[in-house]
RNA sequence: CCGGGUGUGGCGCAGUUUGGUAGCGCACUUGCUUUGGGAGCAAGGGGCCGCUGGUUCAAAUCCAGUCACCCGGACCA
């Protein structure tokens, strides 16, 4: 009975995956519509989520060097029509500002879908020797583009995110940066978000306005679709000539410096939910959890739960875990349900009979197990359980990434699996713009990446049948 | 941008066909009893029926317009 009152609150994932998303967002308390479409409020629980993320990643990206600044939020037009590609790219998704007050401006401002720009008018104004590079730049911010079609996390038209932009002498280190960001990435998902990845590199029609090259790490979504989970970009010179900055290299020469960007949004709040989350609500990985331990008292009114409850809370405090209680007078039955709903990785239930055994018993949001913990090794039991849940639902969601990308040779091939079960798919490609473009019309995939773990599926292009050495990740795509 | 849907206490909805005192469930407040999977009883509070105009003695309901949001598609680093 009771199960059957918590299925009708959000629905059945299988039945409607976007309406159960959409229910989870709202429900779980992570987002709220506000009044001006595409955009969100992140509620204080997605807030949470979101600076625990940036905790993580601010972290790493100073511990190699790089440093936070904050850029302008507008945007001259002239600024963004200096690079050709990078203008024509985002041009049709900006908003403009015209207006200061009742005064119409000389020049109309956007306001900044990417700072690029921004980044390159400053570096060409302050940069001057080889002895100033490298420049490792990174912003935490939000950025505009007018999407037509909105979704909470997914598609806003503000989303928040972190822009890193960084300067260098030579070819070398700009590539090298841009592959070190990606890791920095690929083991962020894996090992923070429990978000098994592909990393790999983007197709020039896939690849960002202006850059030489784009990388990406791409998941896989619990309804088999994918997301693009953080991407890296290489711009050699191109925006430096643009933009014209120049530095004085070792032999007294004039020279460009080759540059990059590389960024992680919101967004990953939108995987995370579609990559773990299941019929009861959200599931978070413990890492990025707001609250990893939620302590449910049994019984409250009877002598010595309430202070049990508040000593499990303690010591579990000092211990680092980030845990909270709940003793309002909510039945233990309404705590619980809420709870799963929202996602919190281990609930702790402790009533009398625990309290005369000496233990408590944890109880695992990723597969339900109830697992008795002696009071005597809590400290050491919590924050292994809560590794456990990592696995748990980092090889959960491997199994579905893995036996959901499935090999074809031809387009009938790719076609069928899609229609039938979806996924990945994995063909060779002759790397010809014209064979990508069918694959979408043919068979309404796109390319996700062309993995750095390439293999031979064929001789061939799935789609020409021209030679072909190049493996492609095909899917549908977020 | 195209198609579909929805706007009624905080949330979810009924009421609209056939105009006639604005209702229900949850949530909220107070009290008592409960507490190992969404507790029970009792008493309460809370409404420009998205907005504008029209028809009418009378509009949540009919007509016209408009706005917003959701879903799908197209589009989109």
């Amino acid at each position: 009975m009771a199960k059957e009152k918590k299925v009708q609150q959000i629905t059945d994932m299988d039945v409607d995956f976007a309406q159960w998303f959409t229910d989870v967002v709202t429900k779980a308390e992570l987002i709220d519509y506000a009044g001006v479409k595409g955009f969100f409020i992140l509620r204080p629980y997605a807030f949470a989520i979101w600076e625990n993320i940036q905790s993580i990643l601010d972290k790493r990206f100073k511990d190699l060097g790089h440093e936070n600044v904050s850029m302008p939020v507008l945007i001259p037009e002239s600024l963004l029509q200096k690079e050709k590609d990078h203008v024509e790219g985002f041009a049709p998704e900006v908003a403009w500002v015209t207006h200061g007050g009742s005064e119409e401006l000389s020049e109309r401002l956007c306001v900044r879908p990417t700072s690029e720009t921004l980044f390159c008018d400053h570096w060409s104004h302050v940069l001057r020797s080889w002895r100033d590079l490298p420049m490792l730049y990174n912003q935490w911010c939000s950025v505009v583009r007018w999407e037509k079609t909105t979704r909470p996390f997914l598609r806003g038209r503000e989303f928040h995110w972190q822009e890193g932009h960084t300067l260098h002498a030579t070819r070398e280190e700009a590539e090298f940066e841009t592959q070190q960001m990606l890791n920095v990435y690929a083991d962020f998902c894996e090992n923070s978000l429990a978000m098994p990845v592909i990393k790999g590199q983007k197709t020039e029609k896939e690849k960002f306005a202006g850059a030489v090259a784009t990388y990406t790490v791409e998941c896989m979504m619990h309804d088999k679709k994918a997301l693009q989970g953080g991407t890296s970009h290489y711009f050699g010179d191109g925006f430096a000539r643009a933009f014209n900055i120049q530095f004085t290299d070792k032999d007294n020469k004039l020279a460009y410096p080759h540059q990059t960007s590389w960024g992680m949004s919101t967004r990953i709040i939108g995987g995370i939910i579609m990559t773990h989350g299941d019929n009861s609500g959200l599931v978070l990985p413990p890492k990025i959890a707001p609250i990893q331990v939620m302590v449910i008292p049994i019984a409250m009114h009877k002598e010595g739960v309430l202070e049990k409850a508040a000593e499990l809370v303690s010591r579990l405090k000092v211990a680092g875990i980030r845990v909270k209680s709940d003793v309002s007078d909510q039945s233990p039955g309404w705590k619980f349900a809420e709870y799963e709903m929202k996602g919190i990785p281990l609930r702790i239930e402790i009533g009398p009979k625990d309290i005369e055994a000496g233990q408590c018993m944890a109880v695992r949001r990723d597969n339900g197990e109830k697992i008795p913990v002696s009071l005597d090794s809590l400290e050491k039991r919590i924050p292994e359980l809560l590794e456990e849940v990592h696995q748990g639902l980092y090889l959960k969601a491997k199994k579905n990434l893995t036996e959901n990308t499935r090999p074809a040779k031809t387009v009938e091939e790719v076609k069928s699996i899609i229609a039938e079960k979806g996924g990945f798919v994995k063909t060779m490609w002759c790397r010809d713009l014209e064979c990508e473009m069918k694959m979408k019309e043919q068979a309404g995939v796109t390319s996700r990446c062309m993995p750095f773990e390439q293999e031979t599926i064929a001789d061939t292009c799935v789609c020409c049948g021209k030679p072909a050495d190049t493996m492609v990740i095909w899917g549908v795509a977020y």
